[in-house]
DNA sequence: TTAAAACTAGCACAGCTGTGCTATAAAGAG
DNA sequence: CTCTTTATAGCACAGCTGTGCTAGTTTTAA
């Protein structure tokens, strides 16, 4: 095994430090010492896997984008268009404990990304992504609709996911992974029953 | 003029800092210093007025929830419901300047409340306030509804505003006034026509 | 075995942080 | 006027920050 591939995974185990680090204090706690101290090494050897702090950040961010890449990857999705819409943004909501936890995580570096610029690609790129996947699989629900109303609905289920998301980590005692799935269930039964 | 009204409007002012702090350069760069230097004064003199950086960052965002709640008692609410709930819940949409910009500082608080518990409880009433909210102007849509279909509607309304402040925030040039307005008429035009 | 590369540790610097403190100026009350 | 409260300014302290740097240690390659 190359050395590169061993640094990759350890650039990502410190990613998940900062993840950790994160979740507990907050990303204005995520110092390099701190970093550091969490993953259990000294800060220059974590400097030697990130040349800034920066770096490590947009690293830390765009993990969380591939998680949650991975998990859409792996989802076997129904051959039905409403089972398969259900099963690609269920996937997508904080129902378990590792979702919470990036959805979390991804909350802090949203909010931060208004003000930092390397992190507001990463922000965008998401946003863009997560907006087609809205399209594609709310389409099918609407197989009479005009090209107009698809966008619309798009949007709202687009709106909607995020302001679960949002609940979800303000407030998990009440976005509990039932309410999540049972508002979900509601909004993709009535989009396809009007469409 | 008793002194103490000059004393609060200072604090507003001062708060205001805070936001201008905000939403330039981040939460994280807010500062007691970089305020008062926002403000025009010495840190000794901000200190005057507030006796730690977590109470001016408290009243800071308790702020926000007052400007929020005078424009809502300034509204003229019309007599049908449906334009109604229209004119009420697109008041809560960062429509201008004005609203983006206090969107924009509250959604950085509200991601910092995630882990300090005193801008938590100001979050937490923010949410039961808003949850009220769209019970209360939702209901009238709904007026055969079973109760439990009234609360899901509630919910779902109450995340898609939610997203679409996000999307306000973190998207401007796409989520103009026109489209966060023409989701909300979509979404509320399809409730109140199923109920 | 030897040389090089990768890794780890920890210190040093300059700069920013919240807060306590004192000193000065302004304003209002008697 | 004087006295007291209010307001403002700015310094001092201890502590944390990102990053550069050097010195060891381990691992890999030849």
């Amino acid at each position: 095994m190359p050395k590169v591939v061993d640094s990759i995974a350890r650039r990502r185990e410190l990613a998940q430090a900062v993840w950790r680090v994160v979740r507990r204090d907050g990303l204005e706690r995520a110092s390099v010492r701190e970093v550091a101290r969490e993953a259990g090494v000294s800060t220059g050897s974590l400097r030697h896997y990130f040349g800034s702090q920066s770096e490590l950040m947009v690293f830390a961010m765009r993990l969380v984008i591939e998680h949650i890449e991975e998990r859409l990857a792996a989802l076997e999705v129904p051959a039905d268009r409403l089972p398969a819409a259900r099963a690609v943004f269920a996937e997508l909501l904080p129902l378990d404990e590792e979702r919470q936890a990036e959805n979390e995580v991804w909350v802090a570096f949203t909010a931060r990304s208004l003000v930092e610029p390397e992190l507001r690609e990463l922000s965008n790129e998401a946003y863009g992504r997560l907006r087609a996947a809205c399209r594609k699989w709310v389409a099918p629900l609407l197989p009479e609709a005009a090209a107009d109303t698809v966008e619309m609905e798009a949007e709202r289920l687009f709106a909607l996911l995020d302001g679960l998301a949002v609940h979800g980590a303000m407030h998990p005692e009440q976005a509990t992974a039932d309410h999540l799935l049972a508002v979900l269930d509601h909004h993709l039964h009535q989009v396809s029953a009007t469409g």
